[in-house]
RNA sequence: GCCGAAGUGGUGGAAUUGGUAGACGCGCUGGCUUCAGGAGCCAGUGGGUGCAAGCCCGUGGGGGUUCGAGUCCCCCCUUCGGCACCA
């Protein structure tokens, strides 16, 4: 039978099946109703001005493979696609072409949407969004409302990164290495209102859930990296002076020093971190962040000079190269404080290699044991006092294990048990507690930008600081053409009097929006909870499809979000769960990062002009052959190299199925051998396909191809009709059609998926191996069920085998159906 | 420095629990077809050695466990990605 006649024309197959899928609906699942929900999830792109980036369509066609596959499985998948378009990204290409991004932005949309088409994806553009969408920004705010009644939104005063040429506020990334990216000024930190979203109140549970997950082990290790959780103990150092601990009864059986140079205060108490208390004997100083609250009130008179000088010197530089900075620098209070374990004062100093976001903002510094403290007591010539041996302490630091020395009756132990021990002894006199602390910052919402949403807040003279009504939202961004940064150091929105002057909705006297608006990060931070929901004014989302599509199935998408975006929509949809919105705590059941793909060993960047436009490979190749190429690099979770010239093999593989279709037979009976590799094949590639193998699932197909074509037989359209099936999650266009010319009329999406038949998984016969000495030496065919007697026989009349057994066998082992070991 | 991943032919990569290393594809070589081809088809293709059957060597390096190791254990080297003064 001959049921094609024609070679296969990629461009006007692909247009018919994109036209008829969008006709009928194939891609927009009924989510009311349809049976055993699948909720495939796909990080939405930032629309950019350069379209579709090779890496988004990487992304989007595994996580389609994904979705077609559970389909083929009787799911009902829902595929949805949204655009991440507010951002400092959008805004600076603004600013850059002289253009607005209310009117760039929908350009950008559009011709994402046409690339996404063109590829072929099962996406459901009935149900699509926007963040920039008003219908979408309310309910970003109605989300932030949300964390503010919950307690877990505040304001407060915050470091920046500031350009003092550019008169503006620096993203982080803007920083490059502690120099405005624009104008390569020297960056200052400056201290503005910002709010802050309470993360860190989640930071256990956000940990603490990872390991029940069913993530990549990559992602949520980089995410226990993030939260980072250490154990320790806050220890309280009093200053030296009044004698309050004087009287505590000593740890070491040590009198309570009576020399202090410097006691002209009460006393104070300086609570350190540190998760090393077993080394308290060797804290011969403490260093206090230079923001440190209590910096002021310990500097005696004689240093506040020094102090001042080095304060100032330090806030003048920006966060990041005070970070990356390799020399210590500091400056001596004047004050000491009394160490608890040792009854002896020791100085006070102020570093800026103590940070006062982490613990408490002071630590005592333990030269001997931390590199840190030692390269700054060897600088300003501080004491180093060894306590655990094992190291060579006047040199580097030790941080090994080791035996306490130098600690009182503690000597001997060994420094992990000491660790529990000094706590425990510190507990008893009330000076200290064992505390775990994260690494985690409070979330920093606000951005002095324009494109974003405005954050829902009005400031009233008499009423204070007021959340703006649910009725009221969305607070609309104003279609405004000056929306540059400033020298202000505020939003742009502030220079638009007539936007952020409105009545005060407790009390109507005039008051003042709030003019920050707020990260992207909150805005891809629930878009999942919408999709099912999307084109609902009265909801943010609908109870009912929440409880049936959600949480997400299936999450893919780049370990590029592996911590923030991860993070972030986890913490809200905890918040979401907390107030009863949702009964779900984790968003994503199941999240897959995928690998990068490079081009010719080099990463794409535009500088080097190495960037794979899809447009042309589509226009080129065709969608499917585009798809199956880029799947077949390498494995999916891993990414891999993009080479142009190895297209044409998946191109040559698809030709070949196409030209074996047209040459199919129905007379007499399929092949008995063929058969069973096809049966091989579909548990293969049904195997592979949903652990994202699909470059081997690929090369099963291409393997059985081989198998059909072999010896210029002709197919049986028995052992050809399958592959349409296996083909289809990979090459839809081309599946359809062969489908459809196979006399089917529903789509191939909807024919389930060929079952593989146990019985035909296994051969007839088989070939082993055979090993003498563990050396290979040569191979037998045997049945099936051919037992070791059967098989050793076999081997013994096979002369080239039998050379090599020169004695007799001392064992022998066997395993069925692969080889054979005869060990003399 | 810390965390994570990985080192296999000329090349991208296979080898699911220790059991025939190099599947599948690219490239290359030879042949057929063609006016021609950056097309198609057939055969070959880890290295060394040999006329040949064959033999020896081979998964970053060195040890070990085992009848048998790319796979497990110990030490070392290299590359890539992330975090980076977090006490």
């Amino acid at each position: 039978m001959t049921i094609l006649d024609e070679r296969y024309d990629a461009t006007a197959t692909e247009k018919k099946w994109q036209a008829r899928w969008e006709e009928q609906g194939t891609n927009s699942p009924d989510l009311a109703n349809g049976q055993r929900p699948y909720y495939q999830l796909m990080m939405f792109p930032y629309p950019s001005a350069e379209g579709l980036h090779i890496g988004n369509l990487y992304a989007f066609t595994g996580a389609d493979i994904h979705g077609r596959f559970q389909r083929m499985q009787g799911r009902t998948v829902f595929e949805p696609m949204g655009f991440d378009a507010f951002g400092i990204h959008s805004e600076n290409y603004a600013l850059k072409v002289g253009g607005h991004p209310m009117r760039l932005i929908p350009q950008n949309i559009a011709n994402f949407q046409r690339q996404m088409r063109s590829a072929g994806l099962m996406l459901d553009w009935t149900r699509q969004l926007a963040t920039t969408d008003p219908r979408y920004y309310k309910w970003t705010q109605w989300v932030f409302l949300q964390l503010l009644e919950k307690g877990l939104a505040y304001k407060k005063k915050a470091a920046v990164n500031w350009c003092p040429f550019d008169k503006t506020v620096l993203a982080n990334e803007q920083v490059i290495a502690g120099a405005c990216e624009r104008c390569g000024t020297q960056v200052e930190q400056r201290f503005l209102e910002q709010w802050f979203f309470r993360i860190t109140d989640y930071a256990k549970r956000l940990l603490d859930n990872l390991d029940a997950l069913d993530w990549s082990e990559s992602t949520k290790a980089s995410q226990r990296n993030w939260i980072g959780r250490s154990e320790g103990a806050e220890i309280i150092f009093g200053t030296a002076g009044v004698g309050r601990r004087a009287s505590d009864e000593s740890l070491t059986g040590h009198e309570p020093p009576t020399d202090l140079p410097h006691a002209p205060r009460p006393t104070l108490d300086v609570r350190v971190f540190t998760t090393r208390p077993d080394t308290i004997f060797g804290a011969t100083y403490l260093v206090l962040a230079p923001e440190h609250p209590l910096v002021g009130e310990v500097t005696t008179d004689d240093q506040r000079a020094a102090v001042n000088a080095y304060l100032d010197r330090t806030a003048k530089q920006d966060l990041i190269s005070r970070k990356i900075s390799t020399e210590k620098t500091g400056v001596f209070t004047g004050a000491h404080a009394i160490n608890p374990a040792t009854h002896k004062p020791i100085p006070i100093w102020i570093a800026d290699y103590v940070l006062m976001e982490y613990g408490t903002g002071a630590i005592m510094a333990v030269p001997a044991h931390d590199e840190r403290d030692h390269e700054f007591a060897r600088k300003f010539g501080l004491p180093i006092v060894e306590v655990v041996g094992g190291g060579d302490v006047a040199n580097e630091a030790y941080s090994g294990d080791g035996v306490l020395v130098n600690s009182g009756h503690f000597n001997g132990l060994p420094a992990k048990e000491a660790n529990a021990r000094i706590i425990e002894a510190l507990a008893g006199q009330g000076a200290a507690k064992a505390v775990v602390n994260y690494r985690l910052h409070d979330w920093c919402i606000s951005r002095q930008r324009y494109w974003g949403p405005p954050i829902p807040v009005i400031y009233c003279d008499s009423c204070g600081m007021q959340a703006v009504p649910e009725k009221d939202l969305p607070v609309m961004l104003p279609d405004v053409e000056d929306f540059r940064p400033d020298d202000t150091g505020v939003s742009p929105l502030a220079r638009h009097e007539a936007w952020y002057r409105v009545p005060c909705p407790e009390c109507g006297a005039m008051a003042r929006r709030e003019t920050d608006v707020s990260d992207t990060f909150l805005d891809s931070a629930w878009y999942f909870l919408r999709y099912p929901s999307a084109g609902r004014d009265d909801v943010p989302f609908d109870a009912a499809l929440t409880k049936r599509w959600l949480p997400v199935d299936s999450y893919i998408g780049g370990n590029e979000h592996a911590v923030l975006h991860l993070l972030y929509s986890r913490f809200v949809t905890m918040v979401l769960h907390d107030m009863g919105y949702l009964d779900f705590e984790e968003p994503y059941k199941k999240f897959r990062a995928h690998g990068m793909i490079i081009r010719e060993g080099a990463k794409m960047s535009k500088t080097k002009g190495n960037v794979v436009n899809p447009d042309q490979y589509i226009v080129d190749w065709g969608a499917d052959v585009f798809r199956l190429y880029l799947m077949f690099i390498g494995p999916y979770e891993e990414g891999g190299d993009f080479r142009d010239r190895s297209i044409s093999g998946v191109k040559r593989f698809l030709d070949r199925l196409w030209s074996t279709v047209d040459a199919v037979r129905t007379d007499g009976e399929p092949d008995d051998a063929v058969m069973r590799k096809l049966h091989q094949t579909i548990k293969k590639v049904g195997d592979d396909t949903p652990r994202l193998g699909y470059n081997t699932a690929i090369a099963a197909m291409m393997e059985y191809m081989n198998t059909l074509r072999a010896n210029e037989r002709t197919p049986h359209r028995a052992e050809v009709e399958p592959m349409a099936q296996l083909i289809a999650p990979y090459a839809p266009h081309m599946a359809e059609e062969l489908w459809s010319r196979f006399g089917h009329s529903e789509s191939v999406f909807d024919s389930g998926w060929p079952i593989a038949d146990p019985a035909m998984l296994v051969d007839d016969a088989v070939e082993i191996a055979v090993q003498v000495n563990g050396k290979m030496r040569g191979r037998i065919t045997l049945g099936r069920t051919a037992d070791e007697k059967a098989a050793l026989a076999a081997a013994m009349s096979d002369a080239s085998i039998v050379k090599f057994i020169t004695g007799p066998p001392k064992k022998v082992v066997f395993v069925p159906g692969r080889m054979l070991n005869v060990v003399l």
